[in-house]
DNA sequence: CTTGTTAGTTAAGTGGACTAAACTATATGC
DNA sequence: GCATATAGTTTAGTCCACTTAACTAACAAG
């Protein structure tokens, strides 16, 4: 057991206090909308790489076609989702998100988003800064390491 | 609609990101263990808040006493959970993370921290000290917020 | 001691996510 | 053109979280 560094230890700590209270309040959102956890993962997912097909669902949650089929059906009849045929593979479909979809996605990021801005309103100018600039590198290497 | 601070910007577009990643290795580990989510969770908040009652468990969760006793008596049967008579009000129970389920939990962390530190490990040392600078600042913020 | 409340359990039943298997329809390679 | 692979759907059935309702046991107050 080697000594963690002290950037990792801020890593984790943080991410502990951070990801204790997300959880909370994404399922609680989830549960607000009528809507499963895994049906809202979907649409988070459709969010976060835009459109995309039935393979691509049930390959990023690991479950079967059929489950993702099922899933994508109830979003689809309850207006979050649009399925429509892709133009280039007529055998395969093309999923985004719909208007009211789009909306919720909004709806539950802000309420995830109220408790960061309200963590951080009491905090100094220079301490703002900062955390501005440690953010920012950290984004921009989530989104190197993602590819 | 009013234009977000170059601080709401930054925290919300590193927890985007954080989110979606960290989800996504949330739910693969405890699928990996054979463990539900919502028990997953039970134990996560077991370690986040230390020893608790039954009732706390439903409150936390939001789902009825009865619920919560089912699920608990898995995970006491699965040997993660350790389930005592309160010696101060018989009727209550004291629930407590067993050894296992203490290393369960702890691994599950550490699959979550890989990606953090994978993160950072190729970052100057200029940046690193400005992230745990950053980081610290927000963790004490959190535990401010949630008193 | 009795009446009422609180913590938790048990049992029966519902609903949703999931799978395997059989199917349709389109694409691809020889 | 024919065989094979691929994208998705449908169906039947399983598992698990969850609820309601009825219950036990312990506490609290008169």
């Amino acid at each position: 057991m080697t000594k963690p560094s002290p950037l990792s230890h801020s890593l984790h700590a943080w991410m502990d206090a951070f990801m204790h209270r997300s959880m909370r309040g994404w399922t609680h959102f989830a549960k607000s909308t009528g809507l499963s956890m895994s049906q809202f993962s979907i649409l988070m997912q459709l969010h976060h790489k835009g459109p995309c097909g039935m393979s691509d669902i049930s390959e990023r949650f690991d479950i079967t076609n059929a489950a993702a089929s099922q899933l994508v059906d109830k979003l689809v009849q309850s207006g979050y989702l649009e399925r429509a045929e892709d133009p280039s593979d007529r055998r395969a479909k093309l999923l985004k998100l719909s208007h009211n979809g789009a909306k919720l996605v909004e709806q539950g990021m802000n309420e995830r988003h109220r408790w960061m801005d309200e963590l951080t309103k009491n905090l100094s100018a220079d301490e703002q800064k900062k955390i501005i600039e440690a953010l920012d590198i950290l984004t921009k290497a989530a989104k190197n390491v993602d590819k």
